[in-house]
DNA sequence: CTGCTTATTGCGACCCCGTCCTGTTAAGCT
DNA sequence: AGCTTAACAGGACGGGGTCGCAATAAGCAG
């Protein structure tokens, strides 16, 4: 897990880091160890145990903030609440509309295709979310449900 | 604007497309004249020119019937609501950080390497959405705000 | 180290987007 | 035309997230 960054963690700044309260350093290490595409639900639950009495808006800021510096990403994967992880350019994720499961592809992968036309554009893209929709290879064998829908 | 479609529009259905009623029709001509990543705000507004008394809730579920049997795609760009636009397969968006705004980049295009990858993992992809999330080139060239943030 | 400024916290009220539930209307099959 | 049942209007509801306020603490200046 990284470590709580300071201001400049690995990249350009994007936006102001703040201040390193306790409850920001709690906030980073719960997410760092409930891994990728984790909800502030969950994070809610892991800081709970940790420190009992943060409250649900201080985690909503905190990961604000921290999406905000550029240390987290966001992604709203479903129809859901927003899923955090720890930052990085470009972004791959699957999900399985069958059983729900997300998983990531790859990280930082080019995408040169996208990205010349970007270029031809004078798009300067700073993130690239993927987001693939399908079936995944478990549900396709054991095949559940007759006809996928689009809503799980 | 493509026709209301009856049933089997383009492509193979995916769920029921329903009965054509007359709001359903209305609702379907709206987003034809609105145009890509329209939310349901402006459908509502839209309908309620060509023919008041349709209800909000009535609006939601015709979208979301389409967006089922394939016909419209639902795509949520930022943390605001979520845009539609009658359908393709792959869609690549781009958001300005800057001034928001919304564009399209292609439709369709093949993404090879995301595409291989997610063959090798057996995951089979109904759809694939694309968001560049960066700087336009208005907003690069006349470059309003010091450094861009995260959130507009 | 102490004092001061100001970002951050906790708490609760609030808002937006979207869904769900009711009885009623009308699509479209026979 | 009659009938079945999806779809409708209207409105209550719910989840996810934000905001405003008073109290607290980070961290700079001296």
């Amino acid at each position: 897990m990284p470590a709580m960054p300071h201001s400049h963690p690995t990249g350009p700044k994007v936006g102001p880091g703040g201040r390193a309260t306790k409850q920001r350093r709690i906030v980073w290490e719960a997410i760092g160890s409930l891994g990728p595409h984790c909800t502030v639900d969950e994070i809610v639950e892991k800081v709970g145990l940790a420190e009992p009495g943060i409250a649900r808006s201080t985690i909503y800021r905190a990961v604000n903030t921290m999406t905000e510096a550029g240390n987290l990403v966001a992604t709203r994967l479903d129809g859901g609440p927003l899923r955090y992880e720890i930052g990085s350019q470009t972004h791959v994720h699957t999900v399985c509309q069958v059983c729900g499961a997300v998983d990531h592809l790859g990280e930082d992968d080019p995408i040169p295709d996208v990205e010349s036309e970007l270029a031809d554009r004078g798009f300067r893209p700073i993130r690239i979310e993927i987001t693939a929709t399908g079936v995944c290879r478990a549900c396709a064998t054991r095949r559940r449900r007759p006809a996928p829908t689009l809503k799980s």
